[in-house]
RNA sequence: GUGGGCAUAGCUCAGUUGGUUAGAGCAGCAGACUGUGGCUCUGCGGGUCGCGGGUUCGAAUCCCGUUGCUCACCCCA
């Protein structure tokens, strides 16, 4: 007995099929149109990683857990990467005497992370990653926000169907040390567990900042910053500090028309994040959920020299984005893979149908030609399966005259026309249809 | 790692208090219609009922285990 092996992609990991490909890359292709729009220039890197390039900075329940791991022939600790930055990271710190900055680099690699996969989340996934280096301006935030807007609005997203939210670590770090006496060392800590302040019941928090050590004065202050607005954490941190935020000085000067709503409760996972933090959510009720997000990380070069060279940007996975797309009807059709066939009556007919092919492929246009002599009628509805728009259907008889029949496979109409005007016939079909 | 739901034809799913030969729609193939598709009609092929064990005269159905999928939790890009 043969045991046949499984056709099952391994778990948390995707085929693309033609179709569902083709819908990834009409939606990817106008996300790196708007993104290189701005300037920014595409990189790529390297799938394996060691694994102390994310043992530093990313934050331990990522590389503990979350990690693909290897070990090479060499006996070195490698990862699937899970995440891009880093990488790009080490890119830029070792080609910073070369570059011009702000350097703004952009890329598209598929990402990996082991945990049990469930709506939006799977174990390999493809994230767009945009970041801008180099830049200590404002306007690097602006910039990223104000392109965000534009992303989405490419796809066909309104306004109204997402919501950029951003806080800033130096701003709620500070509102944390002096309205509720948090001690440095726990701030990462007590912001954990106020990120799970609109998914827990409000005595779970706060039994979860009790056990942090905190007293019940702190707790309650806690409690009282998440209710607060952006005014109202200014207000509570340090004048100092408000002056140093870059969000809390972007919104206040009202730097952007970019639609950012301040959020206490945006924190982010990952460590290296220094300052500004956001988070894009869908508004849609079905689907309240974080799409993407990103901030600013000020420190990660450091990692590998002793330039200082900060970052922003964020990275938004193919995931979360097609379940955002989907949810508002905006994830478009598949595109066939040929617009038109070339169909032969008879065996003698091949090689006009090859002229005809090639004729309509040096237009651009996308051909296809049966193998095998099979029945009109046949060729026709798989033509149409599969489709294509138009026919040109080459018999004898029409040869004989120095013509072709061009049909419309929507319409079901069709007419002769002479070999040589083949193309332009084919395009005005098209052209109708599409 | 924890918990819920699901698993029957290529796909979507029916399947009665356990009852003998497991069905439908769609898809596929063939024909009606060998130089014109979508519609219609006719016929055909296709199932170890996820896997293993148990209960029973008898299991797709009940029980136990297991694997897979899925949703949620943990955590989070």
């Amino acid at each position: 007995m043969t045991q046949f092996l499984s056709t099952a992609p391994y778990k948390g990991t995707r085929d693309f099929l033609p179709a569902e490909m083709s819908v990834r890359t009409q939606v990817f292709s106008k996300l790196y149109a708007v993104i290189e729009s701005y300037g920014f220039e595409r990189y790529d890197g390297p799938l394996l990683e060691p694994v102390e390039l994310y043992e530093a900075k990313s934050g331990s329940e990522l590389v503990n857990e979350q990690l693909f791991t290897l070990t090479d022939q060499g006996g070195r600790r490698l990862a699937l990467r899970p995440e891009m930055t880093p990488s790009v990271a080490r890119m830029i710190a070792a080609n910073a005497p070369q570059l011009a900055f702000p350097a703004r680099w952009y890329s598209h690699p598929n990402c990996h992370r082991y945990e049990r996969p469930q709506k939006g989340r799977v174990r390999e996934h493809w994230q767009i990653n945009v970041d801008v280096f180099g830049s200590e301006s404002l306007e690097a935030e602006v910039e990223i926000f104000e392109l965000i807007h534009d992303m989405l609005c490419s796809l066909g997203a309104k306004p109204s169907q997402y919501e950029i939210r951003a806080n800033d670590r130096v701003l709620a770090h500070s509102a944390l040390r002096t309205y509720a006496r948090i001690p440095d060392e726990s701030l990462g800590k007590v912001m954990r567990v106020l990120d799970r302040w609109e998914k827990y019941p409000r005595d779970v928090v706060l039994k979860q900042l009790g056990e942090l050590g905190l007293d019940s004065a702190s707790i309650t202050a806690c409690e009282e910053l998440t209710a607060k607005d952006f005014a109202g954490i200014c207000a509570v941190a340090a004048p100092e500090d408000v002056a140093k935020s870059r969000l809390a000085t972007i919104l206040n000067s009202g730097m952007t028309n970019a639609a950012v709503r301040f959020d206490p409760l945006i924190v982010r996972g990952l460590d290296y994040y220094t300052s500004t933090v956001f988070e894009v959510f869908d508004t849609n009720p079905e689907n309240r959920r974080s799409i993407f997000g990103g901030g600013r990380y000020d420190n990660l070069t450091a990692l590998f020299s002793k330039q200082r060279i900060p970052g922003i940007g964020f990275g938004m996975g193919d995931v979360t984005l097609m379940d955002f797309l989907s949810g508002h009807g905006l994830a478009p059709a598949p595109n066939a893979g040929a617009q038109v066939v070339v169909l032969p009556l008879s065996p003698a007919t091949r090689t006009p149908l090859k002229e005809a092919a090639a004729r309509l492929r040096r237009a651009g246009l996308r051909v296809t030609t049966p193998h095998e002599d099979t029945q009109l009628g046949k060729e026709l509805k798989k033509a149409d399966k599969c489709g294509a728009k138009v026919a040109v259907i080459i018999g004898e008889d029409e040869l004989a005259r120095g013509k072709l029949v061009v049909r419309d496979l929507r319409r079901s109409t069709q007419r002769e026309v002479a070999r040589e005007d083949i193309t332009a016939a084919v395009l005005a079909v098209l052209e109708h249809v599409d």
